[in-house]
DNA sequence: ATAGAATCGGAACGAGCGACCCGTTTGCTG
DNA sequence: CAGCAAACGGGTCGCTCGTTCCGATTCTAT
């Protein structure tokens, strides 16, 4: 039901709605979907029970917090995409993206998990956004300013690994200043520019094992269990590594 | 205590440690920290009373598997480190460790935490990695290979970056040749070129606040709660969008 | 004002997991 | 072979968290 047909609902169910829906909104973006129910719930003034009188399930309530941030990201890129000078708009869309869902822990909650293909927010948000993204990177490619051979699953892929990255970075205690670093050099990943690597030429031998040491491609085994080193100087060095393991 | 000091455990004890061990490298491997115990001694044919009997905690079991697979890491490194031609053995090396690192969930969980600053597998562990791998790096920056702004911490943030992107690449379905594409545009954004961004002279507005919707910097507010949006415009857009938003 | 219905809120439930303990079994040693 | 200490393992406890339920409360239409 929309929400703008307010008359059915009791004016105390309303005002509380909207107080679990901005405690959630708080909560999540700084726990991420790890956040106990009962802490919304606290949060918001109310019983456990309210909580699910307005919402059937946790999950339910936090598609409805992270989906409206999706459609900002959709609608703004959506108003970029009719901007000159494509190239440094996709650029800045996507670091700015990066920089605002690193700060909202449900959001890359629900980045991570639609790229793991366990969660969709809502039906066509996610394609929605992809899609108005799409437009931005197709714009910026065919102003030469992207590199011709990544998609948009790539670019879906790198949203996830800068605020990966981002938070590696921003855990290990160096200087603040250094926020959008690894997204700047994700940028220089996406510029085109001669002498790259050819993405869509890359060696093949995906579907052998490998060595566990050096990374060589084994040969099928055929006997038993399959083969986890090269060689002897492969295996000799494994064993003596764990040889040295120490108890815990 | 040393694993070599065989002979004052009884046999069974000893034959039992190394099931445990084994079953929780497999287990680990496959489903990460979050695989619950319980399930660990029932692949490894024991009762969860022996698992605690060697290791005193379930997080001293995950040690006891991830820190022979990082020092497996540390020793290759060390190797290579002697080898002409450093630029292609940097970046072979990184490959490698995301492809085999990709596979096993456990050495993700490992190097997330440790990259959040929760969690060091075992101490030293982490630091002789980085030390090794900063002695790669190095290297094939004096020999050109490699852009000069970069840091062994930028590479740490790398590492984690790029194994979820990895990992969201492959959960979208696509074709499992993929595997290593992401990598391989994160190694195009480590070579040196010219024309790349300079990663010590980014911009740094990073202390105000930034409107949610179009990224701009915000005045500091100083009447009550902080700004979130920079103008009219932006806030009837997140308004409008809100406003649309169905309930769950 | 009042009756009736919608809503509230927190107690209670059940599932899942980690940690621990103790009766039983097993291997080592003299 | 016998005795004993060490190891085994499953049963149990406590905790957390999502969810449900129901008596108490509040709102609204008449």
């Amino acid at each position: 039901m929309l929400e703008g047909d307010v008359t059915r609902f009791r004016a105390d169910a309303r005002r509380n709605r909207a107080l679990v829906l901005q405690a959630a909104r708080f909560a999540f973006e700084e726990q991420g979907l790890g956040v106990p129910l009962g802490e919304i719930a606290r949060r918001a003034g109310v019983g456990a029970g309210t909580v699910y009188r307005h919402f059937p399930s946790k999950e339910a309530l936090f598609r409805a917090t992270v989906v409206e941030r999706i459609e900002l990201f959709t609608d703004t890129a959506r108003d970029l995409a009719e901007s000159p000078d494509p190239g440094p708009v996709f650029f800045r869309f996507l670091s700015s993206v990066v920089r605002l869902a690193s700060r909202n822990k449900a959001l890359c909650d629900a980045l991570e998990a639609a790229g793991a293909g366990r969660f969709e927010p809502s039906p066509g948000v996610g394609q929605d956004f992809d899609d108005a993204l799409e437009v931005l990177l197709s714009r910026a490619q065919e102003a030469g300013a992207v590199r011709q051979d990544v998609g948009i699953a790539d670019l879906r892929a790198l949203l996830v690994g800068c605020l990966s990255m981002e938070r590696a970075r921003a855990g290990t205690g160096t200087e603040a200043g250094d926020q959008g670093r690894m997204t700047a050099l994700m940028c220089d990943a996406l510029r085109s520019r001669q002498g790259v690597t050819k993405l869509d030429d890359l060696p093949g031998n995906r579907n052998g094992s490998q060595c566990e040491v050096c990374g060589a491609a084994l040969a099928t085994a055929r006997t038993g269990r399959p083969a986890r080193y090269c060689g002897g100087a492969c295996r000799q060095k494994a064993h003596r590594v764990r040889g040295r393991t120490r108890q815990g």
